[in-house]
DNA sequence: TGTACATCAGTGAACGCGCGTTCACTGATGTAC
DNA sequence: TGTACATCAGTGAACGCGCGTTCACTGATGTAC
């Protein structure tokens, strides 16, 4: 008895929790590199340590040799790299999604960001400290200060870019005295790293719910309406 | 010939650079204990990578064998604790110092412990990131939840007895316009957190020097004299 | 004062481990003819 | 349409490494008699 492959079959895309994986078809080797980043983002969620994110452990937990590995990633390094990439992706991506959403009101909108930020660390505190760990600062490998200190600094703008914008609207509405956005807004984003890592770091602990306003009212200039 | 042992010696306190170290007299095995941990801490601030921090680097750095230390330490964690610990008294120390050394102005007061707390993030960045690299917090293991969460909150009682006591005293003098100091005081300790980490994160980016007063003055609600 | 001995500081070799990476390979499959 | 082959995805075994930790030990030294 044989088993025709039935061509309509989707290629493997998802990440298999190791043993079903099925190899993939000619000219689509390509296809590992997701369920590989997949596999070691879920391993530093889970864990909380990129230490934990081996090449073994990944390539167990996708299912397939470690050296496949080899084929999408030049070293283990390269693998944590693009994780933070990505997660610095994300991060901008909430905050621009929640800029936008927040409608036109320029305080509404400062608001909505500062909580998209502190949502994004207190759902992905792993995530988050990974970001802000040092991994990409270490700084005596070759390949990875040019990358990521970019990509960085590509976040700090992202960031900056909508709290200086919603910022500077709210100047112009008359709801904040701040007289420079500009640095009012890297002190919000200062004042929120800090409460952000500091959530991240104890998750447990009790932090009081007005914290967010304590800082970011004062911070932004903000006025009674 | 014999090389007579001269009892005025004093005790081999200095953590030798390997080689030259000469065994401790008997009842004195507990002297090897601050230079495992003056090595340990060398290894840190010069690699600003904990996972520098092995058993058998330390004792390579102290001129002893690796498993003299179980001696003095249960294992490799222990060590990590134990700096994790003093670093801690030290930063909880320095704000002490700079608030008594302000004199008895309520805002130099404040300002003096906020800048002392940047300053030892600036001056012993691998050390403030070990500090709040979540080592203590990633509890799995056995022994380091009871201890070190509890040093996490005693420094967090010490700093923010320091800025709450300033800030207090701000009150007072009507200096302040604060309604709540002892929240205040949390948050400007996040700011100064998040000032200090990022600080620590890229010591080399180009801070602007303004910062310190663009976060404490607003949250503290100084008002001028 | 002399001597035997218990104690103590510290050692050296060895263990098993999981790691990153290299290497030669296998077998399926698309493609050129 | 059939067939040979180059290419490609992925494997399994092996390497050397540094690690934490255990073990049996050594030799110096303080102390009891």
């Amino acid at each position: 008895m044989t088993i025709a492959p039935t061509p309509s079959t989707p290629p493997s895309t998802r990440s298999d929790p190791a043993g079903a994986r099925s190899r993939n078809r000619r000219g689509e080797g390509g296809l590992l590199r997701q369920p590989i980043l997949d596999a070691a983002l879920a391993l530093l969620d889970e864990t909380g340590d990129e230490q934990a994110v081996t090449l073994r452990a990944v390539a167990r937990r996708v299912g397939i040799s470690a050296p496949s590995i080899y084929a999408h990633f030049a070293d283990r390094q390269a693998i944590l790299l693009a994780l933070v990439r990505d997660a610095f992706a994300d991060l901008g991506r909430a905050l621009e999604a929640a800029d936008a959403a927040a409608g036109p009101d320029p305080v509404r909108r400062l608001r909505a960001t500062c909580t998209a930020y502190l949502d994004f660390a207190t759902g992905r505190p792993q995530r988050y400290r990974m970001l802000f760990g040092g991994l990409w600062n270490a700084g005596d490998a070759v390949h990875e200060g040019a990358i990521t200190v970019s990509d960085a600094s590509q976040l700090g703008h992202e960031v900056l870019a909508v709290l200086v914008g919603a910022l500077t609207d709210c100047v112009a509405a008359g709801r904040s005295t701040s007289s420079d956005p500009a640095a009012d807004a890297v002190a919000i984003w200062l004042a929120l790293h800090g409460l952000a890592h500091q959530r991240a770091l104890a998750t447990a602990f009790p932090w009081p719910a007005d914290l967010e306003d304590r800082l970011v009212v004062p911070l932004a200039h903000l006025v009674a309406d």
